[in-house]
This record gives structure tokens, C-alpha cells and sequence, in this order.
RNA sequence: GCCCCCAUCGUCUAGCGGUCAGGACGCGGCCCUCUCAAGGCUGAAACACGAGUUCGAUUCUCGUUGGGGGCACCA
């Protein structure tokens, strides 16, 4: 390729009078990217995510001025002749087939404008089931050339949950804003071909061309006014965009796994910016360039970005890059079938984790949603690896359904072994604010209690409360359900079974015994004693199994319990 | 306004011309039971509408309606 510098260093490619572009936004390369340090996942997360590859969070993301603008990405598979981008081909050349023995890369592409969402994460997660399913590679790249939008903390969000959902992904993360020099060189090469012209319409100059247009109720995109126009004198020093020459006869069509072919008039489609006027690329230009260079096989991602695909189809030929296979996946909505906003609450992939769902719980939901396999509603992430496929995605957008969600997060609770659940609890309350430090002896007691305890919790919030007695001695202060249960007359069966209670062995069996023969000698059911021994033992009107409590928490402590509300 | 996408129980979905339209969540009932759960059994619940094509349409085509997305020097 003839790599032409942006943007006055090679006069030899550039058209006649042109000023270079101004670049008073850009900042020294060093200064661009702070590398996440921080953000990385706990090393628990880690270890339960067990088919992910060690490439992931837990390496440092090189920083990112190792990523040099114009050197091949470490990814990018020079050996695959239909890759790479051969720049100064001749236009609208039959493009080369991705050839089906070269392994899938996929990416996931966001930008650190806000926080992981439920959507992004989706989409994050069916590339990377892709790459897995496929021994391919899965990449992460940081879409951060809005500088105005960009923030660090929203790179860290992201990274966090990415962590947290488990998608581990390979090799560096690569920042886009870094690699603003490669997208100008392409630009500039386009340039010179003739491919891209430079535009010198203002600000103003568009809105107004849009008003008109508007009101005219005619489409609304730029008309090519500079298109075919050659810059006088007077465009001397001043600034312009540069825009891609798209063809404007014919038709533009994505070949989508998801959605099959969708065809566009290329006379709806404009010359879109390339470069603005600050000399800084657009996202428009940077995804194509970056994807061509990371070897990117398959483009999964949010519907939001159909339209967008035939635009970038009609760069990508321009520039000669291979075509990937494209995939836009349904938007998923709020509750109430409106877009999904922070009305609905829970936007933020964290917000998910604070609600006490599990990671594994989350990869499953946000799997069906969309994506099915049969009649299979409970597929673990290692079988969803194993099935996933491009074939099975569905057409139509989804709804956000919390009470599944709850249900799939029950199941999963319940799965988890006890002292691997004991322990998830355990950091779980810790993290709560305030933060819930267990003893010893409350940590004991969870574990123990965990089979009664986990089949009661939809959540990990539901599990600490449902556990809440164990962790300290002493009577129990009563909710309402329970202060009902310990009714007068309740304290006054307690303190006439007590007797019985301090007589027997303190094993479950013989406490059921004892209590079950009370209950008969007295003539009432077992409802009658255990409801209000419940109360006092817990606090609340439902526990775990009575007896096994009662044997859990021991003699001293169950029987001082009982004392303080047995009258 | 223009372009694009979508449409099966309330929700997530299976279906790929002939099915009693299946499953899951949720909801109702029954069983189990010391509570609440979990679990088992069971019930109600859907092909948006209108034209075609066909011996036959949930399935194919077109239109209508209804949702959603996109039309930036945002990504």
C-alpha cells in the first residue's frame, strides 16, 4: 500500500491547492489514554468462570501507546491475503470471500460514554459464545473517539462488567483514539484516489440545507455540494471534512445472518464524514478501518446499527477491505415494551450484581433472549458455548422480565454448592453499604444452613436477609409477621413446651419428636408450637426447616432465644 | 417527513404448508408440608388484521395496523 501520511507530508498524493488539516484538538499520544488499573475483576469472579480462556481482565491492558497507528494490530492475520487493507485498489472490484477455513475473529465495540447496559452486554456476550463456539478470538475494542463524551470511569464500567459477566476477551484491549493517525492515513490515501473529496460546508451552512429539506419534507442527508466542486482560493486555510464519494446509483445490500438480506437504495445513503474538521476521525471511518485491521470476521451487534452497515459497506469496498459477515441483533426493551431507559432502573450490568443476580444467572437470561435452542430454557454457559450458533437468533425485540430472571437466578442459586455459595453470600455483604462483616460464627452457621437457606432466595439480597438470624445472638427482635405469631396466647404454649424442649437431646430428630409430642399431648397441631418457636428462634413468620435450626443454633442459644418470649 | 427492521399465550419462545399450535416464566387449582420456598401433577392463556398463492395456511406473497431503529463534524 502507499501509505500517504496525513496530512501535508506527501504533496506527491495530494490534490493541488488543499491546506492540511488543522488538528488543534489533538492531544500528545501519551496523554490519551489513561489504562484502566483498577477495574479488574475480583479473582473469584474469575475462577468461577471456568471456560473462558486466561487471556482475559486478569492480564493489564498493554498500555496504549503500544498500539503504533499504522503497525498491523498483534491480531490482525497478515498471512490472510483477503485481510488487511490493500488500499489503491481500483474501485468497486469484485471483493474477496472470507474463506471458511480462516478462524472467526469477533469483536465487541463499545464506547465509554456510559455504562454497560443490558443491551451492550448481550451483544458482548453472543460474540463472545461465537468465539468460543468457534475456537475463534474475541477482542475487545474501546470506541473512544468522542473525547467530549469519552470518560474513564465509563471505560472502568465497562471493564467491571465485562469482568463480572464473565467475557473474558483476547489479547489487549485496543482504544480507538489511538489508533486516530492510522484513520487519517486511509483517510488521506482515499483522498488521493479520488474516493473522498473534501467538503467545506459549514456547520450552519448543513442545518440550514436540513431545515429546508425538512420543511420541503423531502430526506434528509447532505446533498453533495462539494461533491464534484473544486476548492478555489478562497477555501484557502479553511476548514473542511472530509467525506466519503459513495456511489449514489444502485443498491447497497447487508447480507445479515440475523435478519437475511436488507437491501438500501444508495440514493438514500450520502457522503458521510470521514474526517472532521479537527482532523479527528468519525466513528463512521474508525470501526471500518479498525475492524479491517483487526482481522474482524463477524460483526455482531445492535440493530441500532443496520443502517449504518451500508454505509460502512460502501467504505469498505472503497478501501478494498474484505466484507465481514454481519449480524444485527434485536434491541431489547423495557418492561412495558418501550426502549429500554433508566426509568426502568437496572440499566448498568453492576446495578444487576448489587440486586444479588448471579453472573451465570445473567449469561443465560440474556441468552434466551433472543437466541433459543428447542424447548432448552436452563443452558449453563459451558453447554450455551457448546450449542451457540448465528442461525438461532431471533428477528423481533425482547422484553426485559424480572420475575424470569428471579426464577433462572433461584435455580442457579440453587445449583451452587453450599460453601461456594456460602462464600459468594459472605462477599456479597460485604459489599453492601454498609458492609456486613460476618464472625466467624455467623459464617459457620451460613454454610450449614445453606441447603434450607438457598432454596427460599431468588437473589443473593433475599439470601442475607433469609440468613439474618444466624448471624447474631441473642433474642430476636420480631417483624410483624412474626409478632403476630407470638400472641399471648402463642408465649404461653411456647413456655409450656419449653420444659419438654430443655429434656431432649438437641438433634433435630429428637426435637420433632419431642415437639410433635407435645403438640399431641396438648391436644393442637404441630402448626400451633412450631409457628411461634419459629417466630422466636428467627424473627419472621418463615425459615428454614424448624428443627434443623433449632439443632443448628444449638441448645444455649435456641433455648435463650425461646426463654425471651416463652410467658 | 424519508429509509430500515419486527409481529405466535401477559412475557421469553418452539414451529420452518397438513401439529390436539409445544415449552418456560407468571397466574389458578391439587399434592407434599412445622412456615415460606422448592418439587410433582394440573388448569386458563396466543398465531394482530385484510387480501392473495395453494387441495390446504401460524408457516409463502402483498397491503393495513401496531411496535422498534436510523436519518450528526455521536457512537
Amino acid at each position: 500500500m502507499s501509505p500517504a501520511l496525513w496530512p501535508a507530508r506527501s504533496p506527491a498524493t495530494a490534490p493541488p491547492p488543499a491546506p492540511a488539516v488543522p488538528g488543534p484538538g489533538r492531544k500528545p499520544r501519551s496523554a490519551q489514554q489513561p489504562p484502566p488499573s483498577q477495574g479488574r475483576p475480583s479473582r473469584r469472579l474469575w475462577k468461577a468462570q471456568k471456560t473462558a480462556r486466561n487471556t482475559g481482565p486478569r492480564q493489564r491492558p498493554a498500555p496504549p501507546a503500544a498500539i503504533t497507528a499504522s503497525a498491523p494490530l498483534p491480531h490482525a492475520r497478515t498471512q490472510a491475503p483477503t485481510r488487511g487493507l490493500p488500499i489503491g485498489q481500483p474501485c468497486f472490484k469484485p471483493l474477496p470471500i472470507m474463506t471458511e477455513t480462516t478462524k472467526p475473529v469477533l469483536r465487541f465495540a463499545p464506547s465509554p460514554t456510559g455504562m454497560l447496559h443490558i443491551g451492550g452486554a448481550r451483544t458482548a456476550l453472543f460474540n463472545w459464545l461465537y468465539a468460543r463456539h468457534t475456537g475463534g478470538t474475541f477482542l475487545l475494542r474501546i470506541e473512544d473517539t468522542d473525547r467530549e463524551r469519552s470518560t474513564p470511569e465509563a471505560m472502568q464500567a465497562i471493564l467491571n462488567g465485562m469482568a463480572w459477566m464473565g467475557l473474558n476477551w483476547d489479547g489487549d484491549v485496543v482504544y480507538q483514539f489511538a489508533r486516530a493517525d492510522r484513520h487519517r492515513e486511509v483517510a488521506a490515501t482515499l483522498l488521493a484516489e479520488g474516493k473522498a473529496y473534501r467538503c467545506y460546508a459549514t456547520a450552519e451552512e448543513l442545518t440550514a440545507m436540513r431545515e429546508e429539506q425538512k420543511a420541503a419534507g423531502k430526506p434528509m442527508r447532505y446533498d453533495g455540494r462539494w461533491r464534484d466542486r473544486v476548492p478555489g482560493p478562497e477555501q484557502d486555510g479553511k476548514p473542511f471534512v472530509v467525506r466519503l464519494k459513495a456511489r449514489q446509483t444502485g443498491e447497497t445490500i447487508v447480507h445479515d445472518k440475523v435478519l437475511g438480506d436488507v437491501r438500501f437504495e444508495n440514493s438514500q445513503l450520502d457522503d458521510m464524514v470521514l474526517l472532521r474538521s479537527d482532523g479527528n476521525p468519525t466513528y463512521m471511518l474508525a470501526v471500518v478501518v479498525d475492524d479491517a485491521d483487526m482481522g474482524v470476521t463477524h460483526v455482531i451487534r445492535g440493530a441500532d446499527h443496520l443502517n449504518n452497515a451500508a454505509r460502512q459497506l460502501q467504505l469498505i469496498e472503497q478501501m478494498g477491505a474484505a466484507i465481514p459477515v454481519y449480524g444485527h441483533l434485536p434491541l431489547i426493551n423495557g418492561p412495558d415494551g418501550a426502549k429500554l431507559s433508566k426509568r426502568h432502573g437496572a440499566l448498568a450490568v453492576e446495578a444487576y450484581r448489587d440486586m444479588g443476580y448471579l453472573p451465570e444467572t445473567m449469561r443465560n437470561y440474556l441468552l434466551r433472549l433472543g437466541w433459543s435452542h428447542g424447548d432448552d430454557e436452563i443452558i449453563p454457559t459451558a453447554q450455551a458455548v457448546a450449542w451457540f450458533n448465528l442461525d438461532s437468533i431471533g428477528k423481533s425485540a425482547a422484553r426485559m422480565d424480572f420475575k424470569k430472571l428471579d426464577n433462572l437466578n433461584g435455580h442457579y442459586i440453587r445449583e451452587t454448592a453450599d460453601d461456594v455459595l456460602a462464600a459468594e453470600v459472605i462477599t456479597f455483604a460485604e459489599g453492601l453499604t454498609p458492609p456486613r462483616i460476618l464472625s466467624e460464627t455467623a459464617r459457620t452457621r451460613l454454610k450449614s444452613a445453606m441447603p434450607g437457606l438457598k432454596e427460599r432466595a431468588k437473589t443473593l439480597v433475599e439470601l442475607v436477609q433469609g440468613a439474618e438470624f444466624l448471624f447474631t445472638d441473642g433474642p430476636r427482635t420480631l417483624d410483624a409477621a412474626a409478632d403476630k405469631l407470638l400472641a399471648p396466647e402463642a408465649r404461653a404454649i411456647l413456655a409450656q413446651a419449653l420444659p419438654a424442649l430443655e429434656a431432649t437431646d438437641w438433634t433435630a430428630a429428637a426435637l420433632e419428636a419431642a415437639t410433635r409430642a407435645f403438640a399431641e399431648a396438648a391436644g393442637v397441631k404441630l402448626g400451633a408450637i412450631a409457628q411461634p418457636l419459629r417466630a422466636a428462634m428467627t424473627g419472621k413468620a418463615n425459615s428454614p426447616p424448624l428443627f434443623d435450626m433449632l439443632a443448628l443454633l444449638g441448645r444455649e442459644e435456641s433455648l435463650n432465644r425461646l426463654r425471651a418470649y416463652a410467658a
